[in-house]
DNA sequence: GTGGGATCCGTATCATGGTACGGAGTCAAG
DNA sequence: CTTGACTCCGTACCATGATACGGATCCCAC
């Protein structure tokens, strides 16, 4: 018995909505499967879902959904090496690690700026909108190096 | 001399395109200018700059186009106090440290499996296709606590 | 008065990641 | 053999933050 699931049941196995997996399908991320002879209704092997639940994994990962197609291609391809994952890996890392340090020099900025608001007063003396405000030969907030 | 730039030169004192300000007067952040009487070509007065230099700042702080715009009617607004700022000040600043914080665990866990990948073999026994792959009672990568 | 930039204005396009809708077809239970 | 849930498919729409295009005007210098 070929088992297959209507798209409905996929996207319960996979925990998202029908649309998504749809939308996934466009992106060609998710093979569509033909309709079995003589049916109008399409069925999805177990494997769509675990390729969802990846494509989900990976999102929590910060990888994009054009990065997760690379991944799906690499994991299909038999003489991928592990190495190659292990560099996209490590690109992200790079990444999600300047992303961090760009956060928080953010928030030791605002940080600052908060501890500096008088908090109860009118804007012209508010630290926060002056800082908002040009000053001609300020470096960006948030900024620090 | 009531003196105004053109939209070019607004744009070049702002440092941005014309484009931009234009995208930013569809939504509403920076005023059109009336075109003075008789003439086919709006002047704008120096705030322009000024604002979108404001919105420019504020992007840099994490705030989107619709926080800033917020931003904005309060600062023109006389009885605007600062602690209205303050507190959109820490309630990003929670926001931003919510994303480090996520940001960090995701950072974590992709270092873990870097170090866990040999290398150099099959992705059968690479940790991180393996991690994206369903282990179904597995809790979601980089989302530690 | 004629170039030729610059402006004006509406609309379209991009990337990102979906969500929603509407009409038609399918299918299983009653 | 009808009803009702589900599917199929295309298309439209949401938010976010712009960028691009094209035809019509405009305005300044030559």
């Amino acid at each position: 018995m070929k088992q297959g699931l209507t798209v409905g049941g996929a996207t319960r196995e996979a925990g998202v909505g029908v649309e998504t997996i749809r939308f996934y399908e466009r992106r060609r991320l998710v093979p569509q499967p033909l309709k079995p002879e003589g049916a109008g209704i399409r069925l999805y092997p177990n494997a769509t879902a675990e390729r969802v639940r990846f494509i989900r994994m990976a999102q929590g990962l910060d990888f994009s959904l054009r990065e997760i197609h690379d991944l799906l291609e690499l994991r299909a391809a038999p003489s991928t090496d592990c190495s190659e994952i292990r560099d996209l890996a490590a690109t992200k890392l790079d990444e999600v690690r300047w992303k961090v340090r760009r956060l928080q020099g953010i928030g030791t900025a605002l940080k600052r700026l908060i501890a500096a608001c008088p908090g109860s007063d009118g804007l012209q003396s508010c630290s926060i909108m002056n800082a908002l405000t040009s000053h001609p030969s300020g470096r960006c907030l948030g900024e620090g190096k």
